[in-house]
DNA sequence: CTTGACCTTCCCATGATGGGAAGCCCCACA
DNA sequence: TGTGGGGCTTCCCATCATGGGAAGGTCAAG
């Protein structure tokens, strides 16, 4: 098949996954250790390479390496059950929307401080005002 | 006025930072240095505990410690325009809004994914599968 | 005077990432 | 065959805001 495996850069330049990153996820057992030429060079056949295209789109979906170490291993359990990697995807949504909430939560009140702020060379200004008064029960 | 100054324990009950972010925030130089007892305690007038809910508020709000650190800037200065508050907030609204929508862009693909994939005790996934596909363009 | 709660400083850890130094390796070109 | 430049190795450090914990001093109540 393929030419065979490639060194550390053209695998970060194939995947996405940076030079840094991919020695960070072998040293925490992330990804299998690479193979290694005599000289010591790390070496991807094109399966690491799919590992890693494979944890490069779990994070841009916002896992946790622990998220993918999990999701790896399902992966390569061909005995899963589909409802474990569900509930693994649904329970992180949950996760980022609960933190949507916080932050839109954060976004609004801003917003109306900002509405009530005339934003002109006085010194009055109701954001100060609220951060003033201290930690609010919310909104 | 009122009794004086409390201990950083105190402090820390009465504007909901820790004694440890206090100590940080002090060492940072986002406070000024506490007043101190003969044996060394710190001590919190009332002037410092607006000052310590003023920064949880704004933490509240999502804003950095460097972004506080110009907010406290801005309140100290009663010369200052509101324009300067107004938009900083906006400023960190727009940055909110991002991070938001990131968010939502990840809940979204993992919930259109989880919608396709049945959950049941058989192994096929069409999470994992998008996973192995690698990164995407987007959604 | 003891006890227990508090305070001090100092060091370490988190999570995922990047920066950079010192030193080895490999290939192409002269 | 020698050399230069780029790529690889490991190791250490920084980020950002936060917490944990150890070793040791202090204070107030009993």
């Amino acid at each position: 098949m393929s030419a065979g495996a490639v060194t550390i850069g053209e695998a970060a330049r194939a995947t996405g996954v940076s030079a840094k990153m991919i020695r960070y996820y072998e040293e925490t057992g992330l990804i299998a250790p690479a193979a290694r030429t005599a000289s010591g060079y790390r070496l991807y056949a094109e399966a690491d390479l799919h590992a890693l295209r494979f944890v490069r789109r779990a994070r841009d979906l916002g896992f946790s390496v622990e998220d993918i170490r999990a999701l790896l291993a399902l992966w390569h359990d061909r005995a899963r059950a589909s409802a474990q990697v569900r509930t693994l995807a649904l329970s992180h949504v949950s996760d980022l929307r609960r933190r949507i909430e916080a932050l839109e939560g954060m976004a609004r009140t801003l917003e109306n401080l900002a509405a009530h702020c005339v934003g002109d060379a006085r010194p009055d200004c109701p954001i100060l005002d609220d951060l003033a008064a201290g930690p609010h029960a919310d909104s």
